[in-house]
DNA sequence: TTGTGTTTTATTGCCTCC
DNA sequence: GGAGGCAATAAAACACAA
């Protein structure tokens, strides 16, 4: 191998690997016969491997000539022609051995680069894809826990639907006891059933909501111009508890006796237009 | 020793730039 | 159109387990 020590870069290279003669004296005072043979042989290889390297066989780059073109890459990974030539030169290859060295270079460099890349995005993807999991996992346990609410308080609307039924009834039997208004009180539902003693007109105070539902109404058979009213029930009315109260019932009621049954349907919601309209 | 996988060197074909 | 770069690939060299 034909070498020179003129550049920057066989500097570089004689630092890394002390020139052949330097060794060569070193050996000689250090090294046991049979070793020094051994590596007399060692260095016959290497002459044979340039006789070869002449004759064209493909063969590897030294490791010195790797050496020193890796730290010329490292400085600039592309050639100019006159730094291919002088490095061709002084490593005692072909302007082409040095051009594809560096062709080759470059492309295990980018395919290290990619790695990189690739390792950088695969870390950023671990931690959104842990983060996305997470919140699927939050989203999914407040899915269910609204499902466990909706079915709590359907659940005690039900319950307090029954309960207010039973609660309506007795304040009503109690109501209609105090008051001593309203006829058929035997009557365990509180529900009169006919009621055709004239004109009456009703006065409704809802206690929390703007409307109710009626299923049932008192009004007067006595002396008193003030009778008393109780829809029942409802307990419920859009989403409020509604309190049960007495409805002051008076004289001159809106309907004809035919109308209570219509008006009272439990499957027809009333819309109490008649009521608003008069205000 | 050998089979197999990996690395390195070199070739080919295509593309871009001057 | 020639020089040079790049991707794909061939082929030699090398590493290593069985």
């Amino acid at each position: 191998m034909k070498q020179t020590s003129s550049s920057g870069s066989q500097d570089a290279l004689n630092f890394i690997v002390p020139p052949k003669e330097e060794m060569n004296s070193k050996r000689k005072q250090i090294y046991s016969r049979d070793f020094q043979a051994l590596l007399d042989d060692l260095e016959e290889e290497d002459r044979l491997e340039e006789v070869d390297q002449a004759t064209e066989k493909k063969r590897r780059l030294s490791v010195n000539q790797v050496k020193a073109l890796e730290k010329n890459f490292e400085l600039e990974n592309k050639l100019d022609p006159e730094r291919k030539l002088r490095l061709a030169e002084e490593l005692g290859l072909q302007t082409r051995q040095v051009a594809i060295w560096f062709q080759n270079r470059r492309a295990r460099w980018k395919t290290k680069q990619l790695e990189k890349e690739y390792v950088v995005l695969k870390s950023k993807y671990d931690v959104l894809k842990l983060d996305y999991d997470k919140r699927e996992q939050e989203k999914q346990a407040l899915a269910s826990e609204l499902t466990e609410l909706k079915a709590k308080l359907k659940e005690e609307n039900s319950e307090s639907s029954s309960q207010s039924v039973k609660e309506d009834s007795s304040k009503f039997s109690q109501q209609i006891k105090d008051h001593g208004s309203c006829e058929n009180d035997d009557d365990s539902n509180g529900i009169v059933k006919e009621e055709r003693s004239g004109n009456a007109q009703m006065l409704i105070s809802p206690s929390s909501s703007s409307s109710f539902q009626i299923n049932g109404y008192c009004s007067s058979s006595g002396s008193s111009n003030h009778h008393w009213f109780l829809p029942f029930e409802t307990s419920t009315i859009l989403g409020n508890k509604y309190q049960p109260q007495l409805v002051k019932v008076e004289e001159q009621c809106v309907f004809t006796p035919e109308e209570p049954y219509n008006f009272l349907s439990v499957d027809q919601a009333p819309t109490l237009q008649w009521y608003f309209a008069r205000q």
